[in-house]
DNA sequence: AATGAATGAGGGTTCATTCAT
DNA sequence: AATGAATGAACCCTCATTCAT
């Protein structure tokens, strides 16, 4: 048995492997779509193509389930760009409008841009979670771009500004234009053109911060 | 009680008369803490200090109450402040560090503030209140910062900027502060001084908006 | 209202009243038929004449309902004995004949005896029940029944035995008589006259016990 | 294992007829434990060690297997004392005294002790079971012990006593011993030394049944 | 023969809603 | 008008059973 399934895994084992994280997909939609109450375990099945009782040989359970969506949501992203970050050598301006629209476009692009709304709405009611999202994911994020606007204003780039509204300026619009992508923009006509947003806010911004 | 109610009928009157406003406001602090699906009815009316059946009284279902919390909370503010708007006379900069910075800073105090968190999280289980909002909240906020921004263009006191990304820059992290209030801020360390915040952004968006 | 409760207690209230114990005669029926496992809560709401819901409104889970059951159904009984023994002054053996045998046979008629079936079938998934079944009724009912006998001896009226066994040939036929009724000569023809089986066997024992 | 299954078949052979009393051992054990209701097929599989669906492949339900524990712990073993009882030359009360003893001693330390428990708890379940208890096991093991006790009363050795309770008073006590074994010893402090109050239950039967 | 992934019916529990008082 | 006991639909989760490998 050992040999058949290292060299020829099957059907079932393959499907098996993959059943996680097509279980993790299935609820990110259903989550973000409905938030976490209202989604049932079974209609998470049913999406991710098994049936209710599947779920819970992966998940022991729905609030499980919920924690290991946030979890795998975020986190690696942010470390990989803190190094690019300091590997950086010139101007800050050009870095804040190359990497921070960058990484905010492919965000927005992806399905972890419902995450931010899965957080805004549920972390109240799961706080253990709360304290994993600062950690993991604002707190570095806060830190990395605080770097930039400091070293900007350190070298004379930018205004004596204060840093701590600078990184909330550039990042509040972001984290709500991706709630606003999988709230109001997915059920009205009130749309956002995200990708010419993300790039406008950051030159504005940007300009603001400038010497002159 | 009984006695009471024969020598001082008006008590009863007036408890009557204000249980409608009771019972939204509970509903409001509720559905902002624990969303609408997680609220319990019964707790609805605890909190407003009447019996379940009481509740059913003055709303019909759960949702209409949902309804009616989300329609009391946003409306009126807009028009009023349109019309202060449209009898200024001067610079558009200080017109929007003055008016914007004080009407999202009472907004941001406010337990309407809460009741963003709450369109972020349920809009999309309530497609009617979606457009509801977007004619009366959205389109016309949008279209009075809109108005000013583009005012500011045509005077040459800014920048020839795209006037909705503007709109979006100045108006989603107010947004965005409203949600984190009643989300991430009220359950971590996670805190922002949001009228702080609210001003120096404001500031900065017009620095970036400025002629040079 | 509170006038009224008490003046003209409603057919409701005088339900409400009720209900638990209707409950739990319910319960005990279900489970001493059933056992615990194999009782749906929706037949013990049933068979009470309420809902499936309304249980829950008295009992928070099945399992303390079970709790419940057990609990109110042993227990006094024993206590009111113990005073009887220990006024008695005259010889052992018509104690025993007078006392045990009357006390078995009420027991043994009523629903309390099928509380024996339910201990003995269900003790061990609920340890917290055990410790309180020993201390509350087989440490006090084997102490009674202990003194009896060892004042028998004392007095010379009995041989010499070992007083320890001799409760338990005196107390487990008894239980054993109850299990059966509610097992075996509940399903089947193998039938035991109850009454008669526990005067009789009083009698061998304590004719056992004489001294010559 | 496949390289055994090739050189030695024996021990796949071997295991496979091994398998179903393994089964049985292990379904035994936790039927005695838990119940027949609050033991899953996947642990009875797993104490036997064996996967949940080799389980199925000797067994077709979980019923069914509940039913051949129960047919092959009970059966064989009173026919054969029928034999040793019906040659018996001398008096009843050492044949009480020695059989009686030694029978139940045995019972009582083995496995099968543990059956009473089941039937106990579980026959009303399953009321095929309960003609096949009477007419297999309690109907030919009273009769035998009445046929001793008759023989005792027309050699003018007993009493004229009621057989019938003599019987029970003799066989209730052992049971409910086998059945406390599994129950209330096995999770509480309550202890019985079982040998000790076999040989002494009899022992006080036996007197109380002498002529003077 | 053996495995264990998958299924889905079943049961415990919750809670929006009703209605007798 | 107000209450809160009662209901039962709905949902989470378990586990006996099946079946592809």
């Amino acid at each position: 048995m050992s040999s058949e399934t290292v060299l020829t895994p099957t059907v079932r084992q393959r499907r098996k492997q993959a059943r996680p994280q097509e279980l993790l997909d299935a609820a990110l939609e259903l989550f973000v779509e409905k938030g976490f109450a209202a989604t049932r375990a079974e209609e998470v099945a049913h999406r991710a193509g098994v049936s209710k009782g599947t779920l819970y040989l992966y998940y022991p359970s729905k609030e499980e389930l919920f924690k290991a969506v946030i979890g795998q949501s975020l986190g690696s992203r942010i470390a990989e760009t803190a190094q690019q970050v300091d590997a950086w050598r010139g101007a800050m301006a050009p870095l804040l409008e190359g990497l921070l629209v960058q990484w905010w476009q492919r965000v927005y692009a992806s399905p972890a841009s419902g995450t931010f709304k899965i957080m805004v709405s549920e972390i109240r009611n799961f706080p253990e979670i709360a304290d994993f999202y600062v950690r993991n994911v604002i707190e570095p994020g806060s830190a990395l771009i605080g770097r930039i606007v400091q070293q900007g204003i350190d070298s004379g780039e930018f205004r004596r500004v204060d840093v701590e509204s600078v990184v909330n300026s550039l990042v509040l619009p972001m984290v709500m234009l991706c709630v606003h992508k999988h709230g109001l923009a997915a059920c009205s006509a009130h749309q956002i053109d995200g990708h010419r947003f993300i790039a406008e806010h950051v030159a504005l911004v940007v300009r603001g911060l400038a010497r002159t």
